[in-house]
DNA sequence: CCGAAGCGAGAGCGGTGCTCTCTCTCGACG
DNA sequence: CGTCGAGAGAGAGCACCGCTCTCGCTTCGG
């Protein structure tokens, strides 16, 4: 490639410094990014933003990039940290790792896995970082898998059911069990539900022992999966 | 009660008539409610709105306070329409209940359960509504309990979690074992995650038999949990 | 019956996203 | 090396937002 014109490397600084300061304030102010707030933090009047991102969603879009890439880093990270055999330590540590990232960067996971806002619509480029999480969690179903140590469930899936998993499972991993991959899904579900729950206040309340309940739950799903 | 004055009732017409013009604009434009909008439709000017409500969150509040109540009403109705013995259907239908309520309030339902809004803390009387749902599913667990076919679950608790889950259940069912709340928590945990992924759009691109799908993810829970 | 309370209208404040126009600088290219 | 045009930023402005305050009018209650 040629060598990036001196323009276009002082235009892609300043996207990240724009983006950098979008970011700290979404940490303070939540999902109500304010543009015209980035720019004045940026000494610009607001419609100079607009010569690197065409509208608020298109800088929101930007963020919501990072921050997958970001948790899927986190995740990929904790489970390759592990030994490949230890199947229950690498589900333990992906999910405790998915659990830290969102507990130090709420705001951004309020952005992933919030609420969608309502005219905005997740564009394509989203749903490959988006699917790094799942698509840890379901290697280490499959590598249990293909060493035996992980076996079919015993249950007959519903036709329907079957082959949707079928269709999916074609496209991750052939040859997992659809009922594997079922308990798989419902793990990952509950790994979502976990955390929200927790930064979203549900746990307020009661269970002042976060981190202790978040292991403990995260077990239970490894044992209705079959985690040795 | 003295007869309540011509003034009080239309007044609290008039309170119920915002109240279902802000629900139907919440059905289209989401969280993002405008006041100003539900008071143009209303023939009113936007200031005329704080006669009777003093801010928009006070409006969104009574929302989400009356979405609560309809989920919960849902929900219990639900169980209460089987068969008391009938555990694994009660499950079903509870779990079911809160799912059709869900999709057939998208909007509604992403106010109670979507991402915080960030200057908003929900008060007090928004708790007792806000766990019906999980209550009702407890409840199954309890009667599952007492007449001895939901049987304590072997595994050990950690100390830390045995205590938080003894403390909630001294106030719900005391003498319902720890471990058996645990499993129940599992079981709402992961049916927020099911409704919230279908809802948002996580499940867009796969499993597009959704009912069945949810069927058998809450069947895996009314497993774990040891519902026969 | 009259005063007071409740109610709606209207203007206005500061904020938002976004558009358009204008100016000027500075980098790419002949 | 000189020029010229693309790109950058400023500024005004539009329509909208939540919210406040004041001002009349209605209507209820003592």
């Amino acid at each position: 490639m040629p060598a990036p014109s001196i323009r276009a490397r002082v235009r892609a600084e300043m996207i990240d410094e724009i983006k950098a300061v979008a970011r700290r304030h979404l940490a303070g102010d939540g999902a109500n990014l304010s543009l015209r707030a980035v720019a004045r933090d940026m000494g610009m009047v607001s419609s100079a933003i607009y010569r690197y991102f065409p509208s608020r969603d298109e800088l929101l879009t930007a963020l919501i990039i990072e921050a997958y890439d970001a948790l899927g880093d986190a995740v990929e990270a904790a489970d390759t940290a592990c030994d490949r055999p230890d199947l229950r330590g690498r589900w333990h540590a992906a999910c405790r790792a998915a659990r830290d990232w969102a507990l130090a960067n709420p705001a951004e996971y309020a952005l992933l896995y919030g609420s969608p806002v309502p005219g905005y619509a997740a564009p394509d480029d989203t749903v490959a970082p988006a699917s790094r999480p799942p698509l840890t969690l379901v290697g280490i179903l499959r590598d249990g898998f293909v060493d035996g140590r992980l076996v079919r469930p015993a249950e007959q899936l519903p036709d329907e059911v079957h082959a949707d998993l079928a269709e999916l499972a074609a496209g991750l991993f052939p040859g997992l069990p659809e009922a594997l991959l079922a308990r798989g899904m419902a793990g990952w579900t509950q790994l979502f539900g976990l955390i929200s729950f927790e930064l979203f206040g549900r746990l307020n309340r009661t269970m002042p022992h976060r981190e202790a309940y978040f292991d403990h739950q995260t077990g239970l799903m490894a044992d209705l999966i079959g985690l040795p």
